[in-house]
DNA sequence: TATTGTTATACTCTATAACTATA
DNA sequence: TATAGTTATAGAGTATAACAATA
């Protein structure tokens, strides 16, 4: 029997345990960063989020966004009402079950995405001017692990 | 005269814009878990990470640790009030410049870290089941980078 | 009975503006 | 005058608890 699962990485666990350090101070600080460099003022990091999942997905149910966002049930009602305001999303019935519903994003919701990614490039070439090459390369190595580390 | 630094990595262009955007995804997801996922219930993400920069730098006037977690001053002047309460920061006037004060961390703020990396493992552990020792490699070396790009 | 989503309410964290004390 | 820190106040975002509708 083996407790290998219990005790990985053993041959870096210090190191892991730094890097697990490293992240959470940066994702606290960059978290904080990202909220007032935010693409449209007058939408959250989380509603942002949202559309980015909806962009990914096609669409989804309250329910399903709340688990995807780690948010609780009422925090996605209340989302997910907001970005309808805004014309942003779209609610439908669900077709087989009377006490969910389908949302799905609008045309204008991706055009503002289109637009969200050409101010983020703004925001990446000033970055750009802090790292190397050698410094964006790690980077881009870990960008699909750090996202499925936020799923898992 | 040269446009290069505003046109940084024009071969990996794209990708680093795919990173970024998954960076900021992620960022806000893994903010949201590792609120919940709290070594002390009474400690909050900020609060941890001042006591952090504390055991790393010895100590800091109020404004400098502001600056170092990008919060207000009015912010810090909060948290090291909480801090203080707690028992876990220590005050002391400034030597040279009577506005200014000094916040060291206590002997308990020490013991409460140990404590919060021993915690930090168990949700290491259960993590790393997820993730396979590639993955883990490009954290570490991604780690230092996220460190830099949040203090840039 | 269990589950999906909503309403009502309160809390936590942070910011801005105005103030005090010192440089 | 400028700077470090504080006080007072407001706002954004989220959570919990209680509820309605449907499975």
């Amino acid at each position: 029997m083996s407790y290998a699962k219990y005790m990985p990485d053993l041959s870096h666990g210090d190191e892991n345990d730094a890097a697990v350090n490293a992240l959470r101070s940066a994702v606290m600080r960059l978290g904080r960063r990202l909220k007032h460099q935010r693409v449209d003022e007058s939408l959250s990091p989380t509603e942002m989020s949202v559309l980015g999942t909806l962009a990914r997905c096609g669409h989804a149910t309250p329910g399903e966004l709340a688990r995807k966002e780690h948010v609780q049930p009422p925090s996605m009602t209340r989302i997910v009402a907001l970005l309808e305001a805004k014309g942003l999303v779209r609610l439908e019935p669900h077709p087989d079950d009377r006490r969910q519903k389908v949302v799905s994003q609008t045309e204008q919701a991706e055009a503002m995405l289109e637009e969200s990614r050409r101010k983020r490039n703004v925001w990446l070439t000033s970055l750009a001017e802090g790292l190397d090459e050698d410094e964006w390369a790690k980077l881009r190595a870990a960008a699909p692990v750090l996202e499925k580390l936020a799923h898992l």
